[in-house]
DNA sequence: GTCTATATTGTGATAGAC
DNA sequence: GTCTATCACAATATAGAC
């Protein structure tokens, strides 16, 4: 970050990165964005006139990268089973290298769900692709009943919550040991597909 | 909440639990606390001295509250397929009337995980026994092989999750409307436990 | 115990020199 | 474009009257 080869926008932006995703809105401090950019604060306004329009840049951008986006793997041409182990193995590593993405963006909808809602509305998430498919599998019998929206939100539950929990799972049951806790994620991405796979065949 | 007929300290308390739960400390502010305890700042501080204080008796009554005491039915006398389904019915229910609590605890353990984690090591977790009855059901054979810490963060997720992130999925896949998401809630709490019994049984 | 008034501090934002 | 200095306001906390 900060690199000396940016130039200042980029520079800032991208210690806003560091800074709002770890921290979030409320528990940032402007002067820790220009410290960690290696410039001053007047600089920050210079380039985005408020905290509130750097903070939406920050946001829209990780929501850009970390939107799941599924339609690709949807529509391909393998079997159900196999879209759901790459799903889940594409989209646990891009949160397993972004360990700070998942409880920055649910902490910052809660604290102002309608804006931000619209905000990844507006970037286009497609979900359709995947309840289609899922509602297809069902329809001709290959998986037991369920609702795809369910289906959606218990996939993404077992990708995602271990990582948002982090914090309190690795005290609480990992005794701190950061190492062992990681290991348990990598070993996860191989796990949660076969766990989905043996809850819903028939 | 704020009754006329508490005591002003516990009238600050309910207000506090109020405020801090659904917007976190970095959100709060303590007008908002005395405004709906229907006295004024100074009150706050001659019964509890900082904001600080006060928030560290909301954290700890909602941890005594909300932690998941599995032991009666972890020892309990029934099969272990039941005692999912009734820990499911019960944790479930419980975050399901308190539907604030998770994001609230989630967010005040990444802010500052070493103290807020520590509060709860102190109030006594005890996972043990959960672990050592998942295990003894590997061992014999009884359930596919599964790292006991692994099943219960899969059990949490598809529990809390869900609750955790309705603000966002509540936006996304619902569009917005309260009522089915809620609906969608409930009907998870008998759906979950057999969706967990299909993924381990042999 | 409860109030009003005020001190104190922190932080986002701006003015103006260079 | 970048800096220093400063403003303006919000929020926690305290003093002191009743």
């Amino acid at each position: 970050m900060a690199d000396k080869d940016l130039n200042t926008e980029n520079k800032i932006l991208g210690a806003a990165e560091d800074v709002f995703i770890k921290k979030g809105m409320d528990g940032t401090r402007m002067q820790e964005i220009a410290n960690k950019a290696g410039i001053n604060k007047a600089l920050l306004h210079y380039y985005y006139r408020s905290k509130e329009k750097l903070f939406m840049a920050v946001f829209n951008l990780a929501i850009s990268k970390f939107i799941p986006r599924i339609e690709k793997i949807a529509y391909s041409d393998i079997p159900f089973f196999d879209k759901i182990r790459m799903f889940v193995e594409h989209y646990g590593n891009l949160l397993y290298k972004n360990q700070f993405i998942p409880m920055f963006v649910l902490s910052e909808i809660r604290r102002n769900p309608d804006q931000l809602a619209n905000a990844i509305l507006s970037q286009g998430v497609n979900t359709d692709a995947f309840f289609s498919i899922v509602q297809k599998e069902v329809d001709e019998g290959r998986i037991k009943p369920i609702e795809p929206r369910s289906f959606f939100i218990n996939m993404m539950a077992l990708i995602i919550f271990p990582i948002a929990a982090k914090p309190m799972f690795l005290r609480i049951l990992y005794k701190n040991d950061k190492r062992e806790y990681d290991q348990m994620l990598r070993k996860r991405l191989e796990e949660i597909p076969e766990f989905i796979i043996n809850a819903i065949k028939v």
